[in-house]
DNA sequence: ATAGAACATTATGTATACAAGTTGTACATA
DNA sequence: TATGTACAACTTGTATACATAATGTTCTAT
């Protein structure tokens, strides 16, 4: 039998460089050379080839011959696209796919929304940051289609560097995400799935509106983006 | 000013495999090699090996370690989620893209699917094939976001891969593609746009399940997909 | 001081050498 | 004959050497 083994070189440079952009250590528009990611990981330079070509097909990485790499960066344009796709897969999931969520972990999430206190200090906004992320992973799982479900792993990226980029999130926005995203997980566990699309569409035009100004205000301070 | 050339021999080998995929002269489950390619391409191991990480990601091409490589097979699975995505983004360009859509090219389409003669034989039924392509790539092509772009190109080389697997269309197929062909084209040049989506749908559907039927017949005179 | 050419540096593109694992075959052995 | 083992012939994974192009620097000439 087949086996794809996932543990060479080239997976685990892929798996670094592609964490270390999507924290944005890697930030958005800086230059990279293959010379100082092979230092880095201390391998040999085709590993590390193999996996810039991955990330560049994933959008993350632009390569400019003979000139260098180049990490992708995220402009208002790209908040746009990125919740345009968001919009279409996301209440199209859950009107579609909703027979293979998990009403256990939905209801555990609508305990969250519920009992979450408003966020203290950074650990607490991380926290909020991974039950978003995690809330929304969960619905996203359920897709069984692999075109649909890599292009939402994809988004699911872009949106992790687009939070960080955009500073800290105010504290009105996260106490109206929490509920938002307790009428999405109520509505689902009411087994109102068309109610719970529209929540979402609705959810996701106030997250990107909000995505949009904090981005603005952000660019407006760096100068340029 | 940054240029990305795209006319290296990596970018010619990616081409180059891609073609013989897309038509099926490297079938589905066939195994290849990077030397077969090599030799074939008369380029060295490199640049093989670059174009085939880029056909593995796009799901064209499966490697497995120290064996081969297999042209990626299509099943039954495959035509519903290649449909799945094409119901998912077709109607929802007509809906949201129309105003970018040439309505004169539209119209030539609309003539087209008006007058067009029953394919006589080989060489009409190509035509066909094309016209068809042609006419869903007029409308995807509306389509601004780069992810979807991409997602929808990825679509439609797996789409053509469907049709040379499928075999001959029948001729009561074409005719009725013909027909619904032509009733989105009349919508979207009358500006019926809501109308010219849902046409679409309908047509999605029932390509989708002329698709099956074929698909069906076909492996089960073959014996195995 | 400034402009331009030669050059050193550094980037990726490509080719090739070597490492390591898989598979099928031939052969020895029971 | 059947079976297991050694080995030869593949495969891809990784490292490295070389080719080529872009860039910045330095030195020279005006």
């Amino acid at each position: 039998m087949p086996k794809e083994q996932e543990n060479s070189l080239q997976s685990q440079a892929y798996q670094y460089i592609r964490q270390k952009i999507a924290t944005c250590e890697y930030a958005p528009n800086q230059m990279l050379s293959e010379s100082q990611l092979r230092d880095e990981l201390g391998i040999s330079r085709t590993p590390v080839r193999e996996a810039v070509s991955r990330l560049v097909q994933e959008g993350l990485l632009t390569v400019f011959p003979k000139r260098g790499i180049v990490v992708s960066g995220i402009s208002i344009g790209d908040v746009h696209k990125i919740f345009e796709v968001r919009s279409l897969l996301e209440p199209y999931t859950l009107r579609t796919y909703h027979n293979n969520i998990s009403l256990e972990e939905m209801k555990e999430f609508s305990d969250s929304f519920h009992n979450h206190a408003l966020p203290c200090e950074d650990t607490c906004l991380q926290d909020f940051y991974q039950l978003d992320d995690a809330f929304h992973a969960l619905i996203m799982r359920s897709l069984e289609n692999d075109y649909l479900q890599e292009l939402s792993a994809r988004i699911q990226t872009q949106n992790f560097r687009l939070r960080i980029l955009s500073g800290k999130t105010i504290d009105s926005r996260i106490r109206d995400t929490m509920i938002e995203h307790a009428q999405i997980a109520d509505a689902c566990l009411n087994g109102e799935w068309e109610q719970a699309a529209t929540a979402m569409e609705i959810h996701l035009i106030h997250s990107r509106n909000s995505a949009l100004s904090m981005l603005l205000k952000q660019s407006s301070i760096a100068g340029i983006l």
